[in-house]
DNA sequence: TCGGATTTGTTTATTGGTTGAATTATTTGG
DNA sequence: CCAAATAATTCAACCAATAAACAAATCCGA
């Protein structure tokens, strides 16, 4: 079952291998050479320069000066992702504004555009046309810094098909949704806390696997495990918001009763900041016996008030998580603020250039 | 990250189709002919035949009276796993009995014993050689059979940390227990659930995606994505028997209160079949939140009460599951009854030989 | 200042593995 | 009994990685 079901072929060799390297250089500090990158993969250095002249023939890789070396030798030239290479449009809808960035191959913001307003006002595809707009500027002001777009990724408050199609999104009162091309790029749609959580992922110093919560309006989850997301069967895991921490407590807009949103939401955290730490703790701990993550970074609403969260937080997780005593929990704050999904939505986008460079190479002839 | 951070050589592209061909014969319901193979793989015939051969001469494929066809050519020669090729050894132990059986690579359960008594009574050592003599009885039936065993693996109803260590196993009274070698061969060990999930996969008709519960006196659960275990950061996932249910309710012996544990262990189901139902409704609720699994299996002590806990099990999913509108969530017995985990600790060792054959094939030298 | 040591990067012949086309093998049906 | 059909094998061509030799560019010590 696990070994993908395709067959493989010389031409999959190569293709393997130049995301490697590709991913080596992109995950080095420095600017390594052809023979570190050698070294650091276990391919020969004829086949590194071999795979090198291809990616920076396509325009991925770039050479610059080396980074400075002691010793005896010839200097090295030294490799960077180019950023100049295909960049990713990140998008987001939200209850009170829309938003586009332009992210480069090397992770780079180089655009960023914000248009405030409820977008419950608007019929979805109003809403949608005027994303279109703000996504066509920031493709045209892009364009005119010589990037070309290798697609678009959008984040939206709510379940998503897989696809293209919003089925409910309950804050911005949309029930399914299709969303057209944004800019003339075809667009991939997630949830927000997924996108966050990814967009999280690329930030400095972060865990390959931990999960993220998003505190707005709704409660979402995104979860990572060893640098992937995982969407779950039908692409709606993370519904965190309406596990049950109470089950005879306040009725829930879901029709249920106790859901974690009713005493974590929004609202809830500025009535009664030590009741939502306690009721966060209580459904973070559920997630740490179920899936033994580590990590657990707080986001959305919740970075702000995470000094006067996590006591109350940690002294449930520390009561009822099972192996407390084994191994810490660690909890955090997010670093990129509302930012983030935006972020991890244009990540989407070089992240699919990153890990399939050849298919780039091969459709940018 | 994805990509997997190793070089890809020609022996690489050998080694997988040889896994792709013997996985594409596993899973056939008829025994597919070499060219029926190259159809569902896309690779040549010319291919195959090769890959074939090498698999014919390693043992673990055997050459047989074709499927019968109708019409004209010549007919083909019908391929399937060899029952003559390598065996895995499972184990168990568990709070009353030890186990231990031989599945060939067909899946077909070629031998078993069970030795019943209380494993509490003996020191972990004394228990563990007791194992050791029935795992050698095991294999030495075996290989009066002409079976030559692949490795071992063993389920244990605890936390195991990666390798052989069983870190904490409550109901045996373990601490940090070593596993050594059984029957002279390396062992593997698991949790119980984890293993049984893996068990109940390979039953007929299994879904590759669902949430096994084994509800014994202890509460574990196997987490199965698309065909893999999840076994969490640490190896510690699925220990939905300390999910919180009732915040404030019966004091649990892990240190924390209103665990399901305490409302759907072996007695509380005895007890109180109706609230053991409703809790579990409320756990299971909050994992499908979190995962969004379509399919849960309830095993252990729990599949001969299937009949009086569904109904409640199903109400609260109904009412607590968010996407329970969208999608169904569908709950089953589990099928392999109380030789779950260990055949599934034996489905370890053959699913190993079927995932990397080259592997096998070039140590079996 | 020059020549060896050293490291980087490229060239070339070899090897391993898949492909595609042609070939052989074995059956059914007219 | 021969044509059609299907299965499996053989063989030349091709592609990609490897290993080893070679070229390039620097440092360092005499």
């Amino acid at each position: 079952m696990n070994a993908s079901r395709a067959p493989v072929r010389q031409s999959s060799v190569r293709a393997h291998n130049l995301a490697l390297v590709l991913q080596t250089v992109a995950n080095s500090a420095n600017r390594p050479s052809r023979a570190a990158i050698a070294a650091a993969t276990g391919l020969t250095r004829a086949t590194v320069s071999a795979l090198v002249d291809d990616l920076v023939a396509g325009g991925l890789l770039a050479e610059l000066d080396p980074a400075p070396r002691t010793g005896a030798g010839r200097p090295a030239a030294g490799l960077a992702l180019s950023p100049d290479g295909p960049a990713g449009l990140g998008l987001e809808i939200n209850v009170d504004y829309q938003a586009a960035c332009v992210v480069d191959l090397t992770g780079a913001v180089r655009h960023r555009f914000v248009a405030r307003g409820d977008q419950r006002l608007l019929s979805p595809a109003d809403a949608l046309a005027a994303l279109d707009d703000l996504a066509t500027q920031a493709r045209a002001t892009a364009e005119a810094d010589g990037l070309v777009l290798a697609g678009a990724a959008l984040a939206v408050p709510g379940l998503v098909a897989p696809g293209d199609l919003v089925r409910v999104a309950p804050n911005l009162g949309w029930l399914d949704v299709r969303v057209p091309e944004m800019a003339g790029l075809p667009v991939t749609v997630d949830n927000e806390a997924n996108l966050a959580a990814l967009g999280e992922l690329r930030a400095d110093g972060a865990e390959p696997t931990f999960l993220y919560v998003s505190g707005e309006i709704g409660i979402g989850a995104g979860i990572v495990l060893d640098g992937e997301l995982y969407r779950g069967g039908r692409g709606w895991s993370g519904e965190i918001g309406h596990v049950t921490v109470y089950p005879d407590g306040r009725p829930c807009r879901c029709g249920s009763s106790g859901c974690l949103e009713q005493y974590a939401g929004q609202e809830a955290v500025a009535a009664d900041p030590d009741l939502a730490a306690a009721a966060l703790g209580i459904a973070l701990s559920a997630v740490v016996n179920l899936l033994d993550l580590g990590v657990i970074v707080l986001g959305g609403g919740y970075a702000p008030e995470f000094a006067r969260l996590r006591s109350g937080i940690e002294a449930e997780l520390h009561r009822r998580v099972l192996t407390a005593g084994l191994a810490p929990v660690t909890l955090r704050a997010a670093g990129l603020g509302s930012d983030a999904a935006m972020r991890g939505a244009a990540d989407v986008v070089i992240r699919g250039v990153r890990e399939d460079p050849a298919g780039w190479l091969a459709q940018a002839v």
